[in-house]
DNA sequence: GCGACAG
DNA sequence: ATCTTGTCGC
């Protein structure tokens, strides 16, 4: 699968979308409502949910789920290739466009700095960061008593832990900045995971339930 | 050539 | 990610 010409293209997309992603500061005083977004899987269909996250009210206010074909197998590095379309789809059908896109996932910290947090962000114009449970590409090391993640001399995220100890590796999507990725962490706390939670929740149950979208009332 | 490799 | 219950250990 490593010479196939369909990774090729994929890989040649990326590239191309790269460049496009933008690092700008973001007014984490006025972001509202978060996103959280997460893909399961069952077979060759997958089903993503976006969960939009009130932060004054700490809870979830609306929810979206879209269930799909995934016909691409798992490639590091091409992870956008089977959730972005997915994640794209349950985004739209929101009522309202979420402030912040928190995804499950690698943005700028990738190797041709293009993870699926970043392209999500880019397609959806919105601003995003990703939450990744490990590492993919860079280096975390301590710089000014923060743990970042570095790539070459740039900052491109920082490790998040939990009350539990647990890592989390959160870097640049599109439209934020290191410093808004700090300030976000530093006023959510763990509530910058509960939209991912229930995001995860969600697509699960999504999945098992055969049900999609919002329940009726 | 060898090892690493988000979800 | 997913296949899968109880179980060994801090």
């Amino acid at each position: 699968m490593s010479g196939s010409h369909i990774i090729d293209f994929f890989i040649r997309l990326q590239l191309t979308l790269s460049p496009l992603i933008k690092v700008s500061p973001l007014d984490v005083s006025r972001v509202e409502t978060l996103c959280g977004l997460d893909v399961s899987y069952s077979g060759e269909e997958g089903v993503a949910a976006a969960v939009l996250w009130s932060r004054v009210e700490r809870r979830v206010v609306e929810s979206a789920a879209f269930r799909g074909a995934v016909l691409t197998p798992y490639v590091p590095g091409l992870l956008y290739v089977r959730e972005a379309p997915l994640m794209l789809a349950a985004i739209r059908r929101l009522s309202r466009v979420p402030d912040l896109l928190l995804i499950d996932g690698h943005g700028l910290a990738h190797p041709r700095r293009a993870g699926l947090a970043s392209i999500v962000g880019l397609l959806a114009d919105t601003p995003s960061i990703g939450v990744a449970k490990s590492m993919l590409y860079g280096e975390a090391r301590l710089e000014e008593g923060v743990e970042c993640i570095v790539v070459g001399d740039e900052r491109v995220g920082v490790v998040f832990r939990d009350d539990r100890g647990r890592r989390f590796y959160v870097s640049l999507g599109h439209r934020v900045d290191f410093g808004s990725v700090l300030r976000i962490i530093g006023q959510l706390g763990s509530d910058l995971l509960s939209p991912l939670r229930e995001a995860h929740r969600l697509s699960k149950n999504a999945l098992r339930s055969g049900l999609e979208g919002r329940p009726a009332p």
